[in-house]
DNA sequence: ATTTCAAAAACGGTATACCGAAATTTTGAT
DNA sequence: ATCAAAATTTCGGTATACCGTTTTTGAAAT
């Protein structure tokens, strides 16, 4: 892998990881240093992240990391069951395959056990969310859009827009199991949808999935202190 | 503005205007003689078009222009439809404000005089393009949901996507006057959905709103040759 | 004429030097 | 002690040098 690649990587994930606080200047020899390159790589990682959204153009140059308003959070994932819908609405007027049929199931029945145990372990939420990627990484896949593969590779580049970025937080609290029993109930019934080849009831249903998330970072934005903890990024986000 | 500026539109334009057979490699040294700059610039604006997607990263290293497929072109359309029908929903639901209904208003009746000469003239062809993209753009804004205005953004890199892209190709033909005022039609009707608050109705228009460019592209693909005289960019999709 | 293979040219990734602009610190007057 | 001006440092945009790798070239062999 090249150092472009590393420092790009690691940049991204300093700056999710909340390491730099919203606002801040992101100078390039700075960032060469910590990350152990010269300014050219950094330079590079720049550019891409700001084309992702994370970091934004000064008006004297440079670059400043991003802060986003909890509007702006609500709104991507509003986007992304948009997209999710159009999805599963193509795959079930398309026909399911067989293979993407099996597969999907897999992921359905690794979700049933991985939600089993009651309290859940960290290891039980760390399967959940795994197989909880892989299941909207099918259907997209499966959608056979690369359009729609580009717009929702994008917009989950935003701060908790990806799918599993706001499952119920840790798990470990009952309520939170609850949810997640709740979002993957979904998951079956979206199956069944596409399965059967209904569209509209696939699109609306993937859409209403997201209406979790969306109660989660409500909880999270009420909870602040606890939600920065377990989850840094959370600081990139002001308001409320 | 800065020649790093200079260079990406520079650059991007070249592109879209079929300068480089698709596939051809990108070479830095060679761009940045073509444009006047050393590599440093042109390499950041190839990093942006790889986002964009007009570029793509070699195995070996370097860039080389992208190539579309007709699928990849129809998808892009068939989501800038989703995106639109998105915003003209929220923008019904959410209450059209008095400026921008004025604002809509006065694109109306611009497109209503741009269309009304028989045949139209280069002028009128012109004036239609530039009030469409802006009737587009004004709805966008008036969502004011930042995600999907970047996913908008993002989508219209792709060639053929953007809504002026596929109008009929240049308004001189009789016929293709004809689908302009189809087209300006639901741009009016749109504006009516959207007065009354009927969010459903309003989606459902933005999205058959496409069909007519998805119409335009597949005429232009039976005359290849004629389109790829009046727009070059059509080079770049491979097929049929 | 075609294929093969080695020499040469070109290329990309990276580091770094340079310069003007911006930001920060120091200095000096009040 | 306060504030403004000057000096210094830092920063970003740009050009370029260096090096290992890839690609092209061109000549020899078939």
């Amino acid at each position: 892998m090249s150092l472009q690649e590393t420092v790009l990587l690691q940049l991204r994930e300093c700056i999710l990881r909340g390491e730099f606080e919203p606002g801040r200047r992101l100078a390039e020899q700075q960032i060469a240093e910590l990350l152990g390159s010269s300014r050219t790589p950094v330079r590079a990682a720049l550019v891409t992240l700001e084309q992702e959204g994370l970091v934004q153009a000064n008006d004297t140059g440079g670059f400043v990391v991003r802060q986003f308003s909890v509007r702006e959070v609500t709104d991507a994932i509003a986007v992304r069951g948009l997209l999710e819908g159009m999805a599963v609405r193509l795959v079930a007027e398309h026909g399911l395959s067989r293979q993407v049929a099996l597969d999907l199931q897999s992921c359905l029945e690794e979700g049933d056990v991985a939600l089993a145990p009651n309290p859940l372990s960290m290891d039980d939420y760390a399967r959940y969310v795994s197989m909880n990627d892989r299941f909207h990484a099918l259907i997209l896949e499966a959608s056979g859009n690369r359009a729609l593969q580009r717009a929702v590779a994008m917009n989950d580049k935003l701060p908790f827009a990806p799918a599993s970025a706001m499952l119920p937080m840790q798990g470990s609290m009952v309520k939170d199991r609850d949810w997640m029993l709740y979002a993957h109930r979904q998951h079956h019934m979206l199956l069944d949808a596409m399965r059967r080849g209904e569209g509209a009831r696939a699109q609306a249903l993937a859409q209403e999935h997201t209406e979790v998330a969306q109660m989660n970072m409500r909880q999270a934005l009420e909870r602040r202190s606890e939600a920065e903890q377990l989850m840094p990024a959370m600081r990139l986000v002001v308001g409320r």
